[in-house]
RNA sequence: GGAGAGUUGGCUGAGUGGUCGAAAGCGCCUCCCUGCUAAGGAGGUAACUGGGUAACUGGUUCGAGGGUUCGAAUCCCUCACUCUCCGCCA
């Protein structure tokens, strides 16, 4: 959510920096809005602070037992006003609410200028493409099972039998030992979380068609993201411990709306996948160095693996609705011969601080925290590369040697 | 599932209809004192928000939402959450 002080003073920079985005804001529609609410509002006040004063009053004539029923007339007249003006104030507070609620973050200056993801930018590129491979996961394994998983719940599920379970164990224990490494706190969180803690991450009201809903105030989550930026919900963090940095192994819930015929086979995208999530809670002036070492963590599991990936960084028509900066991480698919996401690393600013009220303290006042995230690593996907990149030939193939102490073994069989 | 107790500022916690945005303590800030440290003394310190260049000034908020009342932290109703005891259970 932005600040609505900077609507007010800065409108033509937000509108020009939305723009970037591709995000059209109606000026005319939010001052419209908002001097309504300001002529409202002092009304309101004004017959709040008459009702106070009368009513003072009142209190006053009671305690010496004189008479009341001339000023409980006034006082009448007053609050039968301020009912009618206040419901119209809510109604104008509540349009405002919801007009800042479907506003996107404002890209940083830094992003660079595109229209899609066509214009996003390769950063680097690590790891040269050895693989001569060209079968793609599902014929190099039959323990990746779709058929089975379709029976049982439908489509875009999987079942995984043996080594491939297994390899996705290790793969999970793997990257939380890494994320450990590295500092992140590791937590166990709630796969459900409800209406507030959705609204405050983002992905509602807007994205609601996106995710599984469960009950009526509880969702299935469709990241790791939103119970651990929650955890800090409504709280006042120390200046001295940030950066907070967290980790979770969750699995992950997306219902794909609107990707029909988009990946249908295999691992590539489905309802439930399992993720382990980095995050970072920080103080603002620190955000970029943080997205930076988060992006580091997230890049050190690929080297360690020994995939070939690049990082890109997204143009501003192309970043994610509270994002104001992110670098993907693609690894190498041989079977596609392309680069997939196997992760997203954004910086959100203070725009989830302020949906979700998450405040740092300092010597002098209090401020929004910045909060960063990035997925470290999606595991469905990470187990395809390895499969695909690794892939020899046969009923075997052998592991890369990160992973041999949490497989078991340094083979793979098939 | 049953019975009971609770939810108040950064924290602990008092407060049963107006003088309460709220005692006290802790914490924090400023100043004083002490050679330094420790201790001590004086004062200040809730959040959000409107108007105003400003000084200043108005409003809202005591878990959430309704209600009663001229007036609600305080009374009534609904809901959420927390805790205790009983039952059940991986």
């Amino acid at each position: 959510m932005l600040n609505i002080k900077n609507l007010r003073e800065d409108f033509e920079n937000i509108k020009i920096a939305l723009e970037k985005r591709g995000y059209e804001i109606n000026q005319k529609f939010f001052e419209e809005l908002d001097m309504e609410r300001k002529t409202l509002q002092i009304e309101v006040e004004n017959l709040q602070s008459e009702r106070n004063k009368f009513s003072a009053h009142f209190g006053e004539l009671k305690s010496s037992r004189k008479d009341t029923s001339d000023l409980k007339k006034t006082i009448d007249k007053i609050n039968a006003e301020l009912d009618k003006k206040s419901i119209k104030l809510n109604t104008t507070l509540e349009n405002i609410n919801n007009f800042l609620l479907d506003i996107p973050n404002i890209p940083d200056d830094s992003v660079p200028y595109g229209k899609d993801e066509k214009d996003n930018i390769v950063v680097e590129t690590f790891g040269k493409v050895f693989s001569k491979n060209t079968k793609d996961h599902l014929e190099i394994t039959n323990k990746i099972d779709t058929e089975t998983a379709s029976k049982i719940s439908g489509s875009r599920f999987s079942v995984l039998k043996g080594d491939m379970a297994k390899l996705q164990r290790a793969l999970i224990s793997f990257m939380i030992d890494k994320a450990i490494q590295n500092g992140y706190q590791e937590y166990y969180v709630p796969f459900m979380a409800n209406t507030d803690s959705l609204t405050g991450t983002g992905q509602l009201p807007k994205f609601k068609d996106d995710l599984f809903q469960t009950a009526e105030n509880l969702y299935l989550i469709p990241t790791a993201e939103v119970p651990l930026t929650n955890i800090y919900r409504g709280e006042l963090i120390d200046e001295d411990i940030l950066p907070l940095k967290l980790t979770s192994h969750t699995p992950c819930f997306r219902s794909e709306a609107g990707s029909y015929g988009k990946d249908t086979k295999g691992l590539i995208r489905q309802h439930q996948f399992e993720k382990i999530e980095l995050v970072q809670i920080t103080n603002p002036a620190d955000s970029m160095n943080c997205l930076n070492s988060l992006l580091k963590h997230a890049c050190e599991i690929l080297d360690d693996l020994k995939l070939p990936y690049q990082v890109i960084e997204l143009c501003s028509g192309d970043l994610g609705f509270s994002s104001c900066k992110t670098f993907d991480i693609e690894v190498w698919m041989p079977s596609q011969k392309k680069y997939r996401e196997i992760s997203s690393c954004s910086n959100f600013s203070d725009f989830q601080a302020r949906r979700s009220n998450i405040k740092y303290k300092f010597k002098n006042g209090k401020d929004f925290v910045h909060t960063i995230n990035g997925s470290g690593l999606a595991v469905g996907r990470t187990l395809i590369a390895i499969l695909e990149n690794y892939y020899e030939g046969g009923s075997t193939m052998k592991l890369p040697k990160c992973l041999e102490s949490y497989f078991g073994s340094d083979t793979l069989k098939l």
